[in-house]
DNA sequence: CAACAACTATTGACGTCGACAATTATTGCT
DNA sequence: AGCAATAATTGTCGACGTCAATAGTTGTTG
């Protein structure tokens, strides 16, 4: 009988949650949760998204990017403004806080995951980065 | 402005999620969810275990665990016998049935990590074993 | 151009999950 | 004998994922 960690996917959604744990610790102080964070980052890389952009990259269900939103526009980290385009959708932009808020915790971010990652060396993270990333492009076809 | 996937650590979280959702699409049908067949192949390999072990090996609270068993004795995969050492614990064995369930799913198991882990050939899968076992063996100390 | 289908954001409901405190029964310590 | 520690259990709370329903808007098409 096979034992549970002789299964990747296992280990993975194992060590998933270690992750997200993790992140979580460090967002505390912020009051932030991880969920946050992401749609942050993502914001930083995009210039705008609308809110089902959001849900089909990130990955989240369409009302749980409402309450989101919600939160970060009123810790003035992003804002909601009407689209040109149609009126059904909303654009969420980063604010000037939101980017001096990603680039203060930047450094902490980074320090999760080398907490998590201290039994590799440098190029086995490359190399599990790597093979990550080939995963994520086709799983979560991002 | 860094990216989201530009971080390992996220990369894992979000897959290690996904990989969950594989998991337990795959135990619908069975009424069990990911936990509870995490639990039975732990048992598998075990021949019986007291709660509080499952506990720290799963890396699940121990009032979860109770909910577990409870689930898994109705469905008669699995038994709470009393420890002849010592009258406060219980130890939790897998019956014949829970046996040959796994047995049964062994090949569909199997099949959901395939298919994550599709993009990448053999060697690569057997690297990324590597890499995640090494992890978890020094984060999940088991 | 009027009726209808499709889409965006939102709200609400429901079950699951993870973390914690509190309780009961039992054991170990001293 | 008395008291701290332990195993299992119950209950609670917030976070989370999923799904259904709604209001407002757009696109289509008969």
């Amino acid at each position: 009988m096979r034992g549970l960690h002789a299964d990747t996917g296992y280990l993975l959604y194992r060590l998933g949650l270690r992750s997200g744990q993790l992140f979580n610790a460090f967002l505390q102080e912020s009051g932030l949760r991880l969920r946050h964070y992401a749609l942050l980052r993502f914001l930083a890389t995009s210039k705008g998204a609308l809110q089902r952009e959001l849900s089909s990259r990130l990955g989240y269900d369409p009302s749980a990017i409402v309450g989101l939103v919600d939160d970060l526009e009123k810790l003035g980290f992003a804002e909601r403004r009407p689209s040109p385009d149609d009126r059904r959708s909303r654009i969420v932009v980063l604010t000037a806080d939101g980017r001096a808020f990603l680039r203060d915790t930047d450094e902490a971010g980074l320090r999760v995951t080398n907490d998590l990652l201290q039994p590799l060396d440098p190029a086995e993270r490359e190399t599990l980065h790597t093979l990550l990333q080939r995963i994520a492009d086709t799983e979560l076809n991002s």
